[in-house]
DNA sequence: TCTGGGGTCCTTCGACAA
DNA sequence: TCTGTTGTCGAAGGACCC
């Protein structure tokens, strides 16, 4: 059996640590309210408030005045996780962590609904936290149903009853269907995941087409056979990108603040030993239009200048293209290389 | 006066090679 | 020699996730 596990508000409930006198009030970790930032976690508190997730925090703050806005402190949420997955993986033959807040376990042999609440428990009493589990034959299911008895709940998906878990809940919930995927299928008459996956194979490929639509239908017949993966998996791409304060229109800054950005996504390449064949550059216009360029260099580099080079021709044939003020510049690489591979090239 | 940052993966299209 | 097919690569965009 798989588990999934959630730490419930994470970077809120890590600042609260920090910051004791939070508990139980409204905190909102995000950007700025008063600039272009958005909301990553808010506490219960502010949940109730109508605060999500990915809301911008000047939205956040409408909703609730008296909310406490906090900077997010990646490296702290760093520490505060692996300390969490340390105590997981003593306790499971198999952790596959997904993002600082979430990942899947294998459940050792035995009862596993007694497995995950140890899990949990030794979390809460290890390092403070509060998690939420859920449990399954399969990822899918095991994912949606940690989200079934938040904060602190352990839920059991019977084995055999994935399907009959699934079918009433919201499409949305099923991990995959986004905003654009959700609104597709409503306007069809697709609501829930049981409608998903009864739908008939020709309306499938006319509503999704391709092995996305394929694929979906699966996990929404509690069909996933994807393991768990101790080892992370290979980086495929670095990046780094920035939504200025103020949109920002002179060529000749935009091309600084993709050169810093060059030296950046280099550094980060040689922290990693690796070298990249391909440099992209995104730029977002103040009307939130978005494009990106990219080129591919003979000789896979790892060096700023290079990178910052092809960033700024990339830079200026996109605003030949389209000239206008940029809200967002970001220089991304990919197609990386280890070092030892480099003499293929 | 909206709408982050760091990613992954898929699709489509055009160019090119076999 | 011409035409069509198939596969691969790079570029661009889109959808999604945490």
């Amino acid at each position: 059996m798989i588990a999934h596990l959630d730490i419930d508000a994470f970077f809120a409930a890590v600042e609260m640590h920090r910051r004791p006198e939070l508990r139980g009030r409204p905190v909102v970790v995000g950007g700025d309210p008063r600039g272009r930032g958005v909301v990553a976690t808010a506490s219960y508190a502010a949940r109730r408030f109508g605060i999500r997730s990915a809301m911008s925090c000047a939205e956040a703050l409408r909703r609730c005045p008296a909310a406490v806005f906090v900077p997010p402190d990646m490296a702290r949420y760093r520490e505060w996780s692996a300390r969490v997955w340390d105590v997981v993986r003593a306790m499971a033959p198999a952790v596959e962590v997904v993002g600082l807040d979430e990942g899947y376990l294998e459940l050792p042999p035995g009862d596993p609904a007694a497995a995950a609440r140890a899990v949990r428990d030794a979390v809460a009493c290890e390092v403070r936290l509060s998690c939420s589990l859920g449990v399954a034959t399969c990822k899918v299911a095991a994912k949606i149903a940690s989200d079934a008895d938040k904060p602190g709940g352990v839920t059991v998906v019977p084995p055999g009853g994935e399907a009959a878990f699934l079918a009433p809940l919201p499409l949305r919930a099923l991990p995959g269907v986004g905003p654009r995927t959700d609104a597709r299928l409503a306007a069809a008459g697709i609501a829930t995941i049981g409608d998903l996956a009864g739908l008939a194979d020709g309306d499938l490929g006319r509503l999704l087409p391709g092995r996305v639509g394929e694929e979906l239908r699966r996990r929404a017949r509690g069909l996933d056979d994807r393991p768990v993966r101790s080892e992370p998996a290979e980086r495929v791409s670095i990046s780094t990108e920035r939504t200025f304060d103020r949109d920002v229109s002179d060529p000749a800054r935009l091309r600084a603040l993709g050169g810093e950005m060059a030296a950046r996504v280099a550094e980060a390449l040689r922290r990693r030993g690796r070298f990249a064949r391909t440099v992209t550059v995104k730029l977002r216009y103040a009307d939130f239009r978005t494009v990106t360029r990219a080129e591919t260099i003979r000789v896979p580099t790892d060096d700023a200048a290079a990178i910052a080079r092809t960033a700024a021709r990339l830079l200026c044939r996109a605003l030949a293209e389209r000239p206008g003020a940029l809200r967002l510049l970001g220089v991304s690489v990919s197609g990386l290389v280890p070092e030892r591979q480099l003499a293929l090239f």
